[in-house]
DNA sequence: GTCAATGTATAGGAACGCGATAGAGCTATC
DNA sequence: GATAGCTCTATCGCGTTCCTATACATTGAC
């Protein structure tokens, strides 16, 4: 639980891909998705509200998922639902090849010397 | 040549780790380094200087690289020649391993619905 | 001497994840 | 019905870092 997530460094410019993953097959309102991410890699990806609500206000406006308040399902404040558009299932696997690709060139500098 | 080079926000955190590939085994200077990232990756990685140059400046006071500027080996203006330190060294190790983590706790996020 | 090529360096700007903080709505308990 | 506590959404300010643009030095060619 310490030095289990990762840097904030190494999340950057994959945070996107990260919730556009956890938005495909089920719509999920935001504190949802941040628990999702820590259950399906056993705490590893911790997302803070700080990184996960303005994410989530720029995939909207992207385009990319679409928002929609519904009453607490269970005790508490509404809450803003996302579901994943046509356009964002189409992005999610552009940045799925995206990090293959890039991944794919990372190992290739390690397979020198 | 036109789309291939990834997003500065992919590289971004991860260009500490491609440097420190790169001079693994053999000592370089600064655009040495990224020729050599370009020829590893067919194009792919296009470190511009902007970024170059300060991240081994940064790398070189964490310990990780030692500079020392040797006369033009084939005409041109004299070159600083990094050399990984033994601390880099296992910088690399730890940074290949957490990028490993990284890529695999992605995957684990695309193993679900 | 001038010019092009090569290599190093840095300032300014922008993007983005994060910590801290705020506030609204619902439930429970008294 | 007032208060406390929990959940959820939201935003501000900060630091890091990559990029564009620019500057300067050195060497060789002509």
């Amino acid at each position: 639980m310490s030095n289990l997530a990762p840097d904030g460094n190494l999340i950057r410019g994959h945070l996107d891909l990260i919730l556009l993953s956890i938005l495909r097959g089920e719509a999920k309102y935001g504190l949802e998705i941040s628990k999702q991410a820590q259950e399906r890699t056993g705490g590893y990806f911790d997302l803070r509200v700080g990184s996960l609500y303005p994410a989530l206000h720029r995939l909207e406006k992207a385009g990319f998922i679409r928002g929609e308040f519904r009453d607490a399902p269970r005790g508490g404040s509404p809450v803003k639902v996302y579901t994943l558009t046509e356009s964002g299932e189409r992005e999610l696997d552009a940045r799925r090849k995206e990090f293959e690709v890039f991944s794919g060139n990372l190992g290739q500098l390690w397979r020198f010397i």
